[in-house]
DNA sequence: GCTGGCATATTGTCCGACAATCGGATAATC
DNA sequence: GATTATCCGATTGTCGGACAATATGCCAGC
């Protein structure tokens, strides 16, 4: 074993088109080209970096699926953008579906940060804008399918995250909830009461927001998780179940 | 607002390199191709998408940047690899970093998370191994510079997530230690006893683990972590600080 | 000032080419 | 027999050039 240990690194002379993305890449994360700049365009990076057209488009490739390039809608320009949360959240919630996560790890980091990220909510209750909670409430009590009823829960703990004012919580926060709306699905097909539970813990969590009691609103949401697992015992599921299942998106 | 709502949607066909990296993914995603196996050759994809090499070329970029393909070292061909945990952190990482996440953040973050971690590792104690958390603290009281301090701090906090046997803490615990580490050399460096506080919290969860009792260990952690806060206020510095300070690695 | 139309620049995609080198097979050496 | 040296085809990395589609910018016209 102390033998076998790698004494020296194995020199890796990058390729170009990896040399060039890594230096955008750098550029953009030391503030030298910052979120809404126009990058150069592709023959004029071509010549700056000395290589051909081909090699530099294999570069923006990279960044663009970093999301640390874009376009503007319709545009034809490479702008730089702030990684989405969204993109990010995607490849969270790819790696962790490619791991063949089971249900309780990603209930177990539910059960983490969603109570702290109400009663953070609560806190900053005096400015914030309760108005997108009651529209996500709203939208699950109208729902008349399960579908609309999972997304507007989903929904619910997004825009609870963002109430937050906590980006780390609502970058964590998305691909949980995404990853275990299956599982919610097959819970409230299965389950009669649930989506009446789910109603209450949200009403019940909205109004200790509302008054500003971060102590109440941690621990409603605290229950409101914990009833969502035993709706999952109910319904009789397995809490070793993987939820990596392929999702219909691409 | 009402009228000015998108009706439809801005019609867009992808460009061709999507598509392609597109359905490439969706069959990874799916199991149709699994961790390990070898993709064809560039020139065999682009001859059964018919489309040229070059679209294929910028195809793979995508797939490669989103960690979904890579080679074995010093490998030519491309396999289907899991994305690694690192990798996605290290996405995490710039997309909080460009946020310009504040200092607090991170730390609200870190006291949803880590509490439960630790609680989680202390429940599987008995199957677990806890050598690598004892060399972590080990390293920890031997290090001779405030840089090694910082790296096993961070260590013992990765190590612990590993521990926890739940990958969506793990994933989530890397970039939000990643990003206080600067922070945390400062605070060790204008707080005198800032090293000694943190090994003995560290000994104290760590036995709480040994004698699996969760409870200890989530309260030695929570106070842990509080009491990282309380080093950062006594070095003097803001909670509002951004830490998306540009880093030394590229 | 806004609209429409035109010229230009830029991107998306293709084709063909070639050097470097990886993979694998084969021969040579200890 | 196992290791090393040699060789060849396959594959990747990179290049150059080309062209259609279209976004962008400019200018005239109302």
């Amino acid at each position: 074993m102390s033998q076998d240990e790698a004494i020296f690194e194995p020199l890796a002379p990058l390729p170009a088109y990896r040399r060039v993305s890594n230096t955008i890449e750098q550029k953009i994360l030391r503030r030298g080209l910052r979120p809404g700049d126009a990058l150069p365009t592709e023959t004029e990076l071509a010549r700056q970096f000395a290589v051909n057209r081909s090699t530099v488009r294999e570069a923006l490739r990279q960044l663009e699926s970093q999301g640390l390039v874009g376009r503007v809608a319709g545009g034809k320009r490479l702008v730089v953008t702030r990684p989405a949360q969204s993109a990010t959240a995607s490849q969270m919630r790819h790696t962790l579906a490619l791991d063949d996560v089971r249900f309780i790890e990603l209930w177990e980091a539910m059960l983490a940060i969603a109570p702290r990220t109400a009663a953070l909510s609560a806190a900053h209750a005096a400015e914030a804008d309760h108005a997108p909670l009651e529209q996500a409430i709203a939208a699950v009590e109208a729902a008349r399918s399960t579908d609309a009823v999972v997304s507007g829960v989903a929904d619910f703990f997004g825009r609870l995250a963002a109430l937050s004012g906590n980006r780390v919580l609502m970058l964590a926060m998305e691909p949980v909830t995404d990853l275990l709306t299956p599982s919610l699905r097959r819970m409230i097909d299965r389950v009669p009461h649930g989506r009446d539970r789910i109603l209450i813990a949200q009403r019940c969590i909205l109004e200790a927001i509302r008054q500003a009691k971060p102590g109440e609103a941690e621990a409603w949401m605290r229950r409101h998780v914990e009833d969502f697992r035993r709706g999952y015992e109910l319904a009789g599921i397995s809490l070793d179940t993987q939820v990596g299942a392929p999702r219909n998106r691409g």
